[in-house]
DNA sequence: AACAATTGCAACCGCCATGTT
DNA sequence: AAACATGGCGGTTGCAATTGT
């Protein structure tokens, strides 16, 4: 019954990897792949004397082809912050809407400066939700099944831009306008209908109010409106972090 | 220049879901 | 069906580099 342990923990070497080990690794990984097995991994690449778990961490966080490292983008801040707004520190599901980039990468990236930058933006975070269950489906009707107060963008793909969110009251209300691109209406908490949500369906005829501001910055910037969504998250960020 | 404090990030730890025996 | 291994994930730690005094 049951298997060998993965590794001898006591003698396998830790810490940091030396620029022998990461060519080991990643000549016999570009070779053989790791053929579904991690734990064989090291006897099987020669004498690599490191727990399974390690080599595949550092393969998928380090050794990996087109990772990038480091420079986020401002439209990569947003949607990190409005993913983590909306589905919490699921970071292997934020790193996936972000090409190059990996949870680890990214779970850093927020723990040490994106976390300062939008705090007091991001109010309302998702409870975890179990591991590897479906995340809630927001695509089938209106108003979406909202968990907890959490702040919803509808997943892509998306035919129509709408943006729905709760409007959090403690900022209070104010304008947003951006200048040239947009009008000049708003929308205020008092629009919330009885769900909780605002609907915005075409968020290019109107300005926005306190958190709708980013999230229709970052919904814009998914919805490929990548001009008009930095245009609004110039103006948030101007007001946020001034 | 020396030391302390802070920051950034690679890597480890432990938990949980799933797969295997 | 039960017991265990494995893969995958998020939280946390430890240390090197950087910045401040």
């Amino acid at each position: 019954m049951g298997r060998a342990p993965c590794c001898d923990k006591a003698s396998v070497k830790k810490g940091h990897w030396s620029p022998e080990e990461d060519k080991q690794l990643k000549e016999y990984i570009e070779k053989h792949g790791h053929g579904g097995n991690w734990i064989t991994l090291p006897r099987r690449a020669g004498r690599l004397n490191r727990c399974g778990k390690s080599c595949r961490l550092r393969w998928l966080n380090y050794l990996k082809p087109n990772i990038k490292h480091g420079c986020f983008s401002g439209d990569e801040d947003w949607i990190i912050a409005n993913l983590y707004a909306s589905i919490g520190s699921r970071w292997s599901v934020i790193a996936s809407h972000l090409p190059g980039r990996t949870d680890n990468d990214i779970k850093n990236y927020w723990n040490t400066k994106l976390k300062k930058k939008f705090s007091g933006l991001i109010v309302a975070q998702a409870p975890r939700r179990a591991r590897r269950k479906p995340a809630a489906n927001c695509t089938g009707g209106f108003p979406p099944s909202l968990d907890e107060a959490s702040p919803v963008l509808l997943p892509l793909p998306i035919t129509e831009p709408q943006i729905l969110f709760p409007l959090p009251s403690q900022y209070g209300n104010f304008d947003l306008t951006v200048p040239d691109l947009v009008g000049t209406s708003s929308i205020n908490t008092d629009d919330q209908n009885p769900s909780g949500c605002t609907t915005v369906d075409h968020p290019e005829s109107y300005s926005y109010t306190g958190d709708a501001a980013a999230a229709a910055a970052a919904a814009l910037l998914q919805f490929n409106m990548e001009e008009y969504g930095a245009a609004v998250w110039s103006s948030v960020e101007a007001m946020y972090l001034q």
